[in-house]
DNA sequence: CAGTATCCGAGTCGATACTG
DNA sequence: CAGTATCGACTCGGATACTG
């Protein structure tokens, strides 16, 4: 066992862990969450929308995103080049299930701040 | 912006990035897994139980855990030391959100199978 | 426009040994 | 029993420059 996270130990058997092994990333969710918001998206768009992404990692992370069925590339063979990013249904399923995880979370930040307030 | 994951670039405005940053970490998962089966358990109980996890780690994320309100400690003043774990009411809540991620993992899971097979 | 290539730093985790 | 302490390794991501 020497990956840094348990879960790829278990991807085979554990669905949780699969499903946080491809959410798990620096750049996913943004990518994901802008193709959510946006729909479709190119390359320098997604670029400009992402705050702070260099190409190396957006090219790097749409790869590993569109490896896992999670969102959609178009490419079209015109001059100059133009690609097309989109969530699949997959990753549009993906977008419910979190809601529910964001949910958790607003409670859990909001119970932070009462007991700041002591 | 030189954190490793960019969620933590936004923890006060985004509950999403809230949660996943609570549930990030090689060990913690099992940990809340382990005490969701076992409700009450030991030190060393939690430690035979997962897999490889040293007392470094263990000591280490349970503590975290417990910081982020997700683990309750219980420490009796007697010899030899007794303490007891368990997940707090927004853990068990925290469960019912990864169960929703969980089922999308098996989803996606089986439709990699499918494809494999052609 | 939409990418690649290379090199490097920071953080996380593991191994091992020790303690109230 | 239930932890701490130290140090090194590995991986991920950042910066920068280049290309069809």
């Amino acid at each position: 066992m020497n990956s840094k996270k348990v879960y790829k130990s278990c991807l085979d058997n554990c669905p949780l862990a699969y499903a946080l092994n491809i959410i798990d990333g620096k750049w996913r969710l943004p990518i994901i969450w802008a193709l959510n918001k946006n729909k479709i998206m190119r390359y320098n768009e997604l670029k400009r929308d992402i705050d702070g992404i260099t190409n190396m990692m957006l090219t790097q992370t749409s790869k590993e995103l569109e490896s896992y069925g999670i969102i959609d590339r178009k490419q079209y063979m015109e001059i100059p080049p133009r690609v097309e990013y989109s969530l699949t249904e997959s990753g549009q399923d993906l977008i419910v299930a979190l809601k529910e995880l964001a949910n958790w979370g607003k409670n859990m930040q909001s119970n932070d701040k009462l007991s700041d307030m002591g």
